[in-house]
DNA sequence: CACAGTATTTAGCCTAAACTAAATATATTT
DNA sequence: AAATATATTTAGTTTAGGCTAAATACTGTG
């Protein structure tokens, strides 16, 4: 249906106009695939003409209903071989994902289907992220606060209930903003603390504080 | 390390090698992968100076043995992965093949590790081939009778032990020659008779026939 | 608001792997 | 053994998807 190449640029900009809800830099696009930015631009117009994403010059790419659905349909692909990956062969969360980024390029919706079955239609990865339906559809995760996670869930701070000073300072000096990555490693059910990942540092968080994110999933 | 296409073109000269025991025309090659002769010549080329087969203009390629070594390991990968099509996720054996066609191509010796072991370490795929272990080597299957094969296993006939035209006009009649690939559908205990198939067709055949019929498996 | 600096696109080139058409080698028939 | 038929190779072309270098558009600061 799409090449290899086709797939992976449909990806890579369905991460980012998630990430950024604007339209994404072909710049962007090529320092995440690590290609050259004309090499980019060439694709984002090929994909423009083919109907699966808007582009204009300068401005940026946006994906297509057909587009965002193709994109997410990969995606699903890849997170539901991660827990395959995981349950299954036991692998180490860690360690497949480079493999997983061959497998979701496998084409067979039977194998798709039966594969979520045989996993027991699992929703999220193990890395915490939703997997999207058979549709495309990805569980439209109301926003959530951090302290009803659990662990091994993942989310990206997308708001904050208190908004004193000092709690901003409090997250800055974490370097914690909109747009954080927050994975819970884990939980004390006695007092509600929190243990989080953060890029690659971890902090510890009281209940107080947990109650007081708003994480999108 | 090896590109998709050099990877198929291995594995078809692999199985035209062990078929005709000869270096394989470029011709056989191309039919095989369903492209042109000229292209066939091109690859067989660019695969002679990478020293994974020797090849002679007008006359043939022939796999060096790290040619063998490679394609060996794309079958075990193809017949591991139909094994697990068909006996985790429930797929029929003959919808299986063009699936694992795509997954033999997927780079990670620890997953095809993960993925025999998850499966118990098969010896035989779905439709009888049997799988070479991780060096690449195939159970060396000595020819054997065809009055031993079991349910389910499929061989090659490479000998007859009886040479009478009675016995080969049997054969003849029945379109089954040197080379015929033959799968036991059954066998009765009280008096040796099998029910084979042969391409699309099946036979009834007695003990005495199944035991002048040498197999390769 | 001009202009420097950065982002983006265009133009032209490269390689892998296919193709067609023409040339050449081998095989078969008379 | 020559003539014809078939198999194989060579030469040149195409497409996808990268690249570099040059041209062009946008952006932010004096």
């Amino acid at each position: 249906m799409y090449t290899l190449a086709e797939e992976n640029y449909l990806k890579a900009i369905f991460h980012l106009e998630q990430e950024s809800n604007k339209p994404v830099p072909t710049n962007a696009i090529a320092e995440k695939l690590e290609m050259k930015a004309s090499s980019a631009t060439d694709m984002v117009q090929k994909l423009a003409d083919k109907g699966l994403l808007d582009y204009r010059k300068y401005k940026g790419a946006t994906l297509s209903k057909e587009g965002k659905q193709v994109a997410a349909i990969i995606i699903r692909k890849h997170r539901l071989w991660e827990v395959f990956l995981v349950e299954k062969l036991n692998f180490q969360w860690d360690e497949v994902h480079p493999i997983a980024e061959q497998l979701e390029h496998i084409q067979s919706d039977e194998l798709i289907n039966r594969l979520d079955a045989f996993l027991d239609h699992p929703d999220y990865d193990p890395h915490g992220d939703p997997i999207p339906d058979k549709n495309g559809v990805i569980k439209t995760a109301e926003k959530k606060v951090l302290s009803e996670l659990t662990k091994g869930q993942v989310g990206v701070l997308v708001g904050v209930r208190e908004t004193s000073s000092e709690f901003l300072q409090y997250l800055d000096k974490r370097d914690i903003s909109i747009g954080s990555k927050i994975r819970v490693l884990g939980r004390e059910f006695f007092d509600g603390s929190m243990v989080l990942q953060v890029r690659k540092e971890q902090f510890f968080i009281s209940k107080k504080i947990a109650e007081n994110l708003y994480i999108q999933i």
